[in-house]
RNA sequence: GCCGAUGUGGCGGAACGGUAUACGCUACGGACUUAAAAUCCGUUGGAGGGAAACCUCCAUGUGGGUUCGACUCCCACCAUCGGCACCA
């Protein structure tokens, strides 16, 4: 197929220049260029899969890149990197499958992945790629875990945890879908079972990982799902004596105000006070209950659709406020990670313990008034407080307050805030992941790793199958699992889990500020200078877990004065999915993959790019389309066909298929249509209009809308016989962070000779002045709607104006004679007339 | 069930409370061509009227409201997508 322009021999002449010259290269403080305002633009850098970049990826990167090539040509320093994300399971189930070292199929993908990302023209500044599976770089990694072991944030645990069979490893509570299949795979036999592990105490930071949202500028829905997630609430815990026993049973309620609604209690079945309640004419239902749940799968457990069961301990609580007797009974519908994994059941205004207390036979006591009358059963919101003796009468938050300090001066209970965040579960039974530098000594118990020893890297191995009885495959490597404790000396053995994919991703955004230091993770004055990154692109699948533990991460360092901002990303972008051309989520099952070296083959990368952000905001989920592609590669053969000559170009295509590109090529001319000369009124203001739209839309990130505005220039510019020189390398400038090799080609042969590089250009300016027409084309409504359009000089006055609307032919046709009630003048707009 | 987002032509989508449908795709017509492709020019929300320039009415998920004027603001509902889900 003919090319509209030879964007293959533009495309690579380009790339090549700048990586040669080094166009992207960020400065550090103490450079030069360092002076300049810092802006830090990072995307979510990839996992290397074997399959390649899809056309999904590319859409943060190109945003994105658009963005930092705009702000460099603002006179900004900026710090635009890539890496990977490289440790995962899809490596290392290849080295089971066929013998393969993770570590070259990682290094294989890693070379497909940067030679797509290169063929798009991205401007990062490859001096600073990192790799998580680097040596050099986990060795950070497994430092940062040093220092979150020493500050007592991570500990090992016996937990019952979540191991899927298919993976043979085990997953975080993240990782396990709420059907109960695995997320990695969707292995469907997730169960749960006791094992030791890592943790690490997230929930130490869970009030500033919910306040410190409030320092960010991210999508309300993203801050909406982390604080969920974090699931803060407050409330009381309240103990209740039990009936002939020194036990004491605490419960966790966000309602206190019910507390003498309270008809009964549940204890979780693995709560630790069941076995000492139950009496002996219960025991046996109730071992029989506990055995069942036990077996049941969290996704029996949690279906809602499901009928509560539970079973009554024969054991009696004493409610603390009026000495009621009520029974307690084991039911799972009560979780042991929330809360005391015990509640107090108040049946009238809780829906799970009325649907309970209903099936067996509970009493239910109305305590709560709703406000607005209604039916009380039930009623869960706010209202008024009734047979709940002197709580009575009281609104809902009074009475809470009121009881709470009830309680809390007799010692029964005090007010108590709660998370649904858990402490996350961070050790993995695989090979390719960091190790944790940990030491387990008979004598010394767990001793760390002195940090002169990091990195301490994976040992070779030609074995990669897990044990499969949970013991991770590194404990087969036994040279290196069998050491001398750091401590004593004495015989110990190593940590054999390694860390999740998560770790590398919590802080590949500091590294990236120094990647090549050896002393220290990031130097100080470095860090200072670049954090925090002003702009972060991603996909929302993030939201909530690589989001917060690196948060989590963050808050920790700068808890230690390794980091200096309380918040890592300042702003937060999510993109869109591209659907395939069929509108359905691309896979290769369904055969609607698009693959971006064929788009690049075919109407090349800037056409790729532009594509890409003209299809829709960024933020949309949006369908690809080829045709479209087509669209905006049409756009940019315009662009080629405003600047050249198109006899020269004729005879390069000619000389081309001669087999003569290169020479051709060079003799390619700029059109004898671009003249020296001064522009006309009209042609300035076309373009003006068009930086000062493309301005604002890079501003705002309203990528599509900067692009269709740039083809009504061109629309524009097209008709012109003669085109002032400098108005059209304007336009260069805009086009330049969008489609750069073209840009950049016409720039140079505008102006033969010259050797400075458009990227490092400076962004134009637009004149207001310049803008403002001499006639406009005024609406006149009658009743908001248009009944003409009349043609008249800016500057009219608003009398006159009015005067004009009412005076038009149609206008006095269609009011027939009738007086307008009112008149309503918009300057530079319109005249609405209310008849 | 709860939280969040989104509903505009045949399609992707534009539109500070002020000319709805920009820009692009598709389709159709024309030019160029022996022909096709590519390219260029024109038409393209729907219905009706007119020989024509044009004119009229209806359309931004549905129903109300605020306003001189609503895709935009408010209320209720419907649909689709995403997230969470017995969290006491």
């Amino acid at each position: 197929m003919r090319k509209l322009y030879p964007f293959h021999l533009i495309e690579a002449k380009w790339q090549k220049t700048w990586l040669d010259r080094g166009a992207f290269r960020a400065s550090d403080p103490g450079e030069p260029g360092a002076e300049k305002p810092k802006y830090y633009i990072l995307d979510m850098f990839p996992y290397p899969s074997g399959a390649g970049l899809h056309v999904g990826h590319p859409l943060g990167y190109t945003a994105t890149d658009m963005l930092a090539r705009y702000r460099r040509m603002r006179g900004f320093n900026v710090l635009h990197p890539m890496g990977w994300d490289a440790f995962g399971l899809p490596a290392e189930q290849h080295a089971i499958d066929t013998g393969t070292h993770p570590a070259q199929t990682t290094l294989k993908n890693i070379n497909t992945f940067r030679r797509q990302i290169q063929m798009l023209g991205f401007s990062y500044d490859w001096n600073r790629e990192v790799d998580t599976t680097d040596p050099q770089y986990y060795r950070w990694t497994q430092w940062i875990f040093l220092q979150l072991f020493k500050k007592g944030l991570a500990y090992e645990a016996e937990v019952p945890v979540w191991w899927c069979d298919g993976c043979m490893a085990v997953l975080a509570n993240e990782e396990v879908r709420a059907d109960g299949t695995c997320e990695r795979k969707g292995h469907p036999n997730v169960y749960r079972r006791p094992l030791r592990q890592w943790i690490l105490k997230i929930t130490a930071y869970a009030e500033r990982l919910l306040q410190d949202l409030e320092l960010t500028q991210w999508p309300e829905a993203i801050k909406e799902q982390q604080r969920n997630w974090i699931g803060r609430s407050e409330g009381a815990t309240v103990e209740f004596r039990i009936q002939n026993s020194e036990l004491r049973i605490e419960v966790f309620t966000t309602r206190p105000d019910t507390l003498f609604g309270a008809t009964y209690m549940v204890l979780a079945p693995e709560h630790p006070l069941v076995d000492q309640l139950t009496t002996a004419a219960q025991r046996k239902t109730v071992d029989a209950y506990r055995t069942a749940s036990a077996r049941k799968s969290e996704l029996e457990r949690t279906d809602l659709a499901k009928e509560k069961t539970g079973v009554f301990t024969g054991a009696t609580a004493i409610n603390p406020v009026n000495d009621e007797k009520i029974p307690v009974w084991v039911a799972d519908y009560v979780m042991m990670g929330y809360g005391t994994g015990a509640i107090m059941a108040v049946p009238a205004h809780d829906a799970r313990d009325l649907e309970f207390a209903r099936k067996f036979n509970l009493p239910v006591r109305l305590v709560v008034q709703p406000p607005e009358g209604g039916d009380s059963e039930g009623f869960t919101g706010d209202g008024t407080a009734i047979n709940s003796g002197p709580l009575d009468g009281l609104p809902t938050p009074k009475a809470k307050k009121k009881i709470t300090a009830w309680l809390a001066d007799r010692g029964l209970g005090k007010a108590a805030v709660q998370f649904k965040l858990r402490d996350w579960l961070f050790s993995r039974q695989r090979y390719w992941g960091e190790p944790i530098p940990i030491v387990h000594c008979k004598k010394c118990g767990t001793v760390p790793l002195p940090e002169s020893e990091l990195p301490l890297r994976l040992p070779e191995m030609k074995d990669y199958t897990p044990a499969g009885n949970a013991e991770p495959p590194l404990a087969k490597a036994i040279d290196w699992v069998n050491v001398k404790c750091p401590a004593c000396g004495g015989p110990a053995t190593r940590e054999t889990n390694t860390m999740p994919q998560w770790a590398g991703s919590c802080w590949y955004y500091l590294r990236f500020i120094d990647p090549k230091n050896d002393s220290v993770f990031v130097a100080k004055p470095k860090e200072k200078y670049w954090m925090p990154v002003d702009l972060y692109v991603g996909g929302a699948e993030h939201a909530v877990l690589h989001l917060l533990y690196s948060r989590f991460w963050h808050k920790v360092l700068f808890d230690l004065g390794h980091v200096s901002t309380l918040e890592p990303f300042l702003k937060l972008v999510n993109q869109g999915m591209i659907l395939g051309e069929d509108g359905q989520k691309m896979s290769k099952a369904r055969g609607n993959v698009i693959n971006p070296d064929d788009v690049v083959r075919g109407y090349g990368a800037d056409a790729f790019r532009l594509y890409e952000m003209f299809l829709g905001p960024l933020q949309a989920t949006k369908p690809w389309s080829t045709q479209g592609v087509e669209g905006t590669y049409r756009f940019l053969g315009r662009v080629w066909k405003l600047f050249v000559d198109e006899k020269s170009f004729e005879e390069f295509e000619q000389a081309a298929t001669d087999g003569d590109a290169g020479n051709a090529f060079r003799q390619i001319k700029i059109s004898g249509s671009i003249v020296e000369r001064q522009a006309a009124g009209d042609e300035l203001r076309l373009l003006h209009k068009t930086i000062r739209k493309v301005t604002l839309d890079l501003e705002s990130m309203s990528f599509n809308t900067a692009i269709s505005e740039m083809m009504i220039f061109v629309n524009e510019a097209s008709k012109w016989e003669s085109r002032p020189r400098l108005v059209l390398e304007g336009f260069l400038k805009l086009l330049s962070p969008f489609a750069p090799h073209l840009a950049e080609e016409l720039w140079q042969r505008l102006n033969a000779g010259r050797s400075s590089l458009l990227c490092s250009e400076s962004w134009p300016a637009y004149d207001e002045s310049l803008l403002i027409e001499t006639e406009i084309e005024y609406v006149v409504q009658i009743n908001g709607k248009v009944r003409a359009r009349i043609l008249l000089p800016a500057d009219i006055g608003q009398a006159e104006l009015e005067k004009a609307a009412l005076a038009s032919e149609k206008i006095q046709r269609l009011l027939e004679g009738r007086s307008p009630k009112k008149v309503i003048v918009v300057p530079k707009r319109l005249v609405n007339i209310v008849a």
